[in-house]
DNA sequence: GCAAAAGTGTTGTGTCTACACCCATGT
DNA sequence: ACATGGGTGTAGACACAACACTTTTGC
């Protein structure tokens, strides 16, 4: 089967969707979306499918594949394959979701059932590295967004405060952001107009790929 | 079912190990080893199940999950979810290989049956990451090694010269390698003897996870 | 002494964090 | 004028690559 970590940034925090299971085993638990795969079914296909049917989330800006677990532990009464994958929604979306379905705090998560909680964390910890050496960030912002707008978004999914200044630098230095030549207007409380930005690219791109022992300048 | 790009660096080369398919489709191409998963049984024993009864492969210094192939034009006749594996198997080592297995050249493979020369190229990839961030390179060594035969192991790797120098500086400083106090005795040609080292954990540990935006020093 | 191989010292460069300072707007 | 929030300048720390130099061996 598959499963997904659909991941948002709200009101500045790091959030999962997750499904209140109506039946055995685990009935009433809260737990990853999901489901079969059907006979020649991708696996993309099937996550997307349970995702736009069971949930209503269509409007996913990154999907990738994280494990495939196997342990026949796993479940209770059956033995069962699952291919977990990460999705991303940006920050500025709310998809009208089903009733047993909500958003939690990643930070605080109840038991969920099966193997789901840590499926979660590793979803957390794969965002978390890729913030830093690729330009998933345009997976959680919106199109176009200031400073510490994305500040906010990136500080809510590594966990950590992050410095506008030093934010921004980092990525137009590498060449992720560009101006739009947009500015945001002040709020009633006065403050100078902020520029707009957008990442130059909504493609995933690795780009700090050698952290150390580069290939020779020649 | 499993499959795994078993990588190697002999003679200061990294090799893969490839099978050759006696059957269709694609009989007499070269593929990766690997077969079908028994009804409750975990990936990883599968794919080493099938390493030490296939090729006689038994010595894995690491094995890991890579990705889950599921394109049902993957297999000309059947539908086939593949997940493949990447193990590391280090380079004092000489397993006797079955007369249908051969070790051969990453960076000239012939063409693979299936999916698998994408499959091999992004095992590559993934060594060379990790090689960048990790320990990873306890897999690929000896136990015990002089820094420029590890230099030789991390050019193999990677594919582009490495300074022993700097090498050695960048382990030593992020405390990977441990001095064994033993020596290598010079060859016949003289030359300083060389001091031994080791790893200092041969289990995968991230040693460099932060590259940028790291959290505030506080 | 000389060649060979290993190891250390040193310098320059680039990237990152932290923090001070300046700018543009509302009231 | 002053508060508010955005943006820039700059200095220090650190990690890295490159390369010169020194050390230890065999012949």
């Amino acid at each position: 089967m598959t499963l997904a970590v659909v991941l948002q940034v709200r009101d500045g925090r790091l959030m999962v969707l997750l499904w209140q299971r109506a039946r055995e085993p685990f009935a009433g638990l809260w737990s990853l979306p999901g489901g079969y795969l059907e006979p020649r079914e991708t696996l993309e296909h099937s996550i997307r499918r349970h995702l736009a049917t069971k949930v209503d989330v269509r409007e996913l800006s990154q999907l990738e594949q994280l494990e495939t677990r196997s342990d026949p532990e796993r479940h209770p009464d059956e033995w069962q394959l699952a291919t977990a994958h990460l999705g991303l929604v940006p920050s500025d979306l709310d998809p009208t979701l089903p009733p047993d379905t909500a958003w939690h705090l990643v930070e605080s998560l109840p038991r969920l059932a099966f193997d789901h909680g840590s499926i979660a964390l590793l979803a957390r910890e794969r965002l978390r590295a890729k913030l830093s050496y690729t330009n998933i960030g345009f997976a959680l912002a919106p199109e176009n967004f200031t400073v510490s707008e994305l500040r906010d978004v990136y500080a809510a999914a590594l966990g950590y405060g992050v410095s506008p200044t030093n934010l921004q630098r980092v990525l137009v230095r590498r060449g992720l952001l560009e101006a739009t030549g947009e500015r945001r207007e002040p709020g009633p409380s006065g403050g100078r107009p902020a520029a707009l930005f957008r990442f130059r690219s909504r493609e995933l791109e690795v780009t700090d790929p050698f952290a150390v022992l580069r290939p020779p300048a020649a």
